[in-house]
DNA sequence: AAAAAAT
């Protein structure tokens, strides 16, 4: 499933042979004669992939997979990629992001042939499940054309990926540390590299990537395409983008609308050893066709899963110290709906997409509260209802409060018969730094009043954040949330959706509660 | 705190 056949003959066939036609008449962006900018398309009449000036051979891929429309980043980023303009995306998975690049890049390089080491262009990704997907897409949409790639990711021979090298692909897709130390090798030149695609900036940055990144980057040719894409837009991906990017087209989609309606959360308060067997209620309880269930460890992974698998169900793990061969084929085996369940790590919390995924549970409440939005972002897709379920441990209020917050909205809370539902400990947290965690015990143990009326009551360092996030506009995490969300899980009483007068964006999470009204999840054991 | 990525 690697590089296609690289038969020295025919290359030129695939060029633009149908192009003309379609591209004159888009030679704007809006598909339609619409007036709107094309920024914002989103809502217009559907655009037709067949508008966008891909040439038959790339069409004729799309047509048979059965697409015809681009979603919205799809519409806007593919006519600006295809006139040569660097564009700065920033969009989360789901959203069609990859295709945005694989298809005009294929189009642009569909033009000429490659040179033995000499790869035309390049696609970065920070994990190595996420460049084979991306080379999946690169197959699929490219099988009518006589372009091939490689696979350059750790943990697999060097030699192969040599072997193709010197045979020249067209587009290089790897993961940083194994890139560069081709590069240093020698196995590599990339001064034809005319085409390059930094992905999951935000997610480079966490894992440390920039300065591969930056060290990459500077091996390019100055005269390049860059593509530079994020899930988010805080100061620092900010910065990397003014470096990294001329003159970008920035294309922003609001994560898909469907997200945060279509998801349906819960939270269940229990015993860390009850936890296994709580999950256990909620799989069985559940209507679920598969499901992605995310542990905080490595460790806890392998536990739980050996667990899961004990107790009859179809289990397998994903994390990084798993061999590789382990790893894409237990992915394989999910995806193929072999294997119902995929205990995994935060490696598969961003960019991994399976399709039709009607489960995420949270075995852990996450570190980061946006790895939480991540990670339950894995489902909800295409419009379908997702659910979403975390179990938390008596002393993980804060973390929890830090997801509400982040969110703008409660978790509802939920119980689960048979297993012993408990409330937030009453020792104040001391582990960990974060401001919020200063907490009020009796606001706590009793149910809040559904009312948010007093507005004395705030988290112990409060006065300084009240006016701070009007003042400064765009800070990363207020982009990110959206208060006005309209939300249909049917699941929330209305109440707290409504902001508060007084506190701005920074109602304390715990006042977003909603009255302990508990979902009960139907017994069936 | 943990995880990811080069050997």
């Amino acid at each position: 499933m690697s590089a296609k056949k690289t038969s020295s003959a025919p290359a030129r066939s695939a060029k633009k042979a149908a192009a003309p036609a379609p591209a004159a008449s888009t030679d704007g962006v809006a598909p339609t004669d619409t007036p709107a900018p094309a920024d914002t398309a989103e809502q217009e009449a559907q655009p037709l992939f067949s508008e966008l000036g891909l040439s038959e051979p790339i069409q004729q891929a799309i047509d048979e997979m059965g697409y015809r429309h681009p979603t919205p980043i799809q519409a806007q980023a593919i006519p600006y990629v295809l006139m040569g303009r660097d564009v700065l995306g920033v969009a989360q998975t789901g959203t069609g992001k990859t295709a945005s690049f694989t298809l005009p890049m294929l189009e642009i390089l569909s033009g000429s042939r490659a040179r033995a080491r000499m790869p035309r262009s390049l696609i970065l990704e920070p994990t190595r499940e996420l460049a084979l997907q991306v080379a999946e897409n690169f197959v699929n949409y490219g099988k009518h054309l006589k372009l091939t790639h490689a696979l350059l990711i750790g943990g697999e021979s060097m030699a192969e990926q040599k072997e193709v090298l010197n045979r020249g692909v067209d587009v290089l897709i790897a993961t940083p540390g194994r890139l560069i130390d081709l590069f240093e090798r020698g196995g590599l030149l990339l001064t034809q590299t005319r085409l390059l695609v930094i992905d999951e900036a935000d997610r480079m940055l966490d894992m440390g990537f920039i300065p591969d990144i930056e060290k990459i980057v500077a091996m390019l040719s100055p005269l390049r395409q860059t593509m530079f894409f994020s899930a988010t837009m805080a100061p620092e991906i900010r910065r990397l983008a003014d470096m990294f990017l001329r003159n970008p087209k920035e294309i922003t989609v609001s994560r898909p609308s469907s997200v945060a309606s279509t998801i349906e959360t819960g939270l269940a308060i229990v015993d860390a050893k009850e936890k296994r067997r709580a999950l256990r209620k909620l799989l069985r309880a559940s209507d679920m066709q598969n499901a992605i269930v995310f542990c905080n460890r490595k460790r806890d992974v392998d536990v739980l899963c050996k667990s899961l698998v004990k107790h009859g169900f179809s289990a397998g793990p994903l994390h990084g110290d798993l061999a590789q061969s382990l790893r894409f084929s237990t992915l394989e085996a999910f995806k193929s709906g072999e294997l119902k369940i995929l205990v995994c790590s935060d490696i598969a919390a961003r960019g991994i997409d399976i399709g039709g995924l009607s489960h995420v549970f949270n075995f852990d409440v996450p570190f980061h509260a946006e790895d939480y939005v991540h990670r339950i972002g894995r489902t909800g897709r295409a419009g379908r209802t997702g659910h979403a379920y975390t179990l938390a441990t008596p002393d993980e209020e804060a973390l929890v409060m830090a997801i509400e917050k982040l969110t703008g909205k409660p978790i509802p809370r939920i119980e689960i018969p048979g297993v012993e539902t408990l409330d937030w400990s009453e020792e104040p947290r001391t582990g960990n730094g974060r401001r919020k965690s200063t907490r009020k015990p009796a606001a706590a143990t009793e149910p809040p009043a559904a009312t948010p009326a007093a507005p004395t009551a705030t988290t112990g360092d409060a006065p300084a954040p009240r006016k701070s996030r009007r003042s400064q506009g765009g800070t990363a995490g207020s982009s990110a949330t959206q208060p006005s969300t309209r939300r249909e899980s049917g699941l929330l009483p209305s109440a707290p959706d409504q902001p508060v007068t007084g506190f701005g964006n920074d109602v304390p999470a715990f006042m977003q509660l909603p009255r302990r009204e508990k979902s009960v999840i139907p017994a069936d054991e």
